[in-house]
DNA sequence: TATTGTTATACTCTATAACTATA
DNA sequence: TATAGTTATAGAGTATAACAATA
């Protein structure tokens, strides 16, 4: 336990235990699943024109992307329809429905986290978010930056 | 993308991510899996006095500890042996040579951190790992406080 | 009877490879 | 032929339950 970096890693892994022990309950409330919300959220910005992009978007592979759309579709959350301009593709959209939901889910997502943070010091809750996005890499998207 | 915290898990699964992909190599160029570093970790401090005992040390089932066990033991890492207090439990020690290993896949670890770390202001890194210490609740090994 | 270490079984998650339809 | 979506198959990882030795 030395003052300095003990193990990157090991605290990370911890931490991140605790974050998806906090969010699991709040998904739930929405009956959302982990990689629901992380599809959905994706698609916030506006629709998504072939589901291996969206599979890139939320870095998941488009095979195991197809139960978790085909759920959220059966759900009346998002909406899959052929691209007029090439029939292989689907373009993937959010419905009303869906994106009230996350919507919702994130409010109170986001909520959870400003309870953790709030056991620091404000200025090192600032610090320790600012860093991280920045060491995770956190671009605006990447895949799509036009918007 | 708020410039407030946007969704802590995600990030954190992402800088994991990154970091557990930068230990990875340093771990098998000494020939260790991520499990064996953490197991020879929680030896260092000394014996542990049964299996059970050193699976919650590192989180993990006992039943999953077994073949990691089986093959430190046999790589001549660690020792197993009967307490004779007590015939169930097996004590388990580092070797010399495990203590050796061990110590030399930290410091290689510990220099790769220093290096993702370095791309970041002297004091950003400092608060960085404190907070993500302590909201990792990264305790001096609250059972087995006597060292 | 309860507990430690062990083994065996089932289940989930993931990765890879076919298959269909479009191009 | 090549690509998007889908389905099917195999592998790794995990959880749970049974078993032998000891208390």
């Amino acid at each position: 336990m030395s003052p300095q970096q003990y193990d990157l890693a090991h605290a990370l892994s911890r931490l991140l235990g605790v974050a998806l022990a906090a969010e699991e309950p709040v998904l739930a409330a929405h009956d959302l699943q982990m990689w629901d919300y992380a599809v959905l959220s994706a698609l916030e910005q506006g629709p998504v024109g072939a589901q291996a992009e969206l599979a890139a978007l939320v870095r998941r592979d488009k095979t195991r992307l197809i139960p978790i759309l085909d759920r959220l579709e059966a759900a009346g959350l998002l909406r899959r329809s052929v691209d007029p301009a090439d029939r292989r593709n689907r373009v993937v959209e959010l419905t009303a429905s869906g994106r009230q939901r996350v919507t919702a889910c994130r409010a109170d997502i986001r909520a959870g986290e400003r309870r953790l943070l709030a056991a620091l010091p404000p200025e090192d809750a600032t610090v320790f978010v600012r860093v991280l996005d920045r060491l995770a890499g956190d671009l605006p998207d990447p895949a799509r930056a036009s918007g």
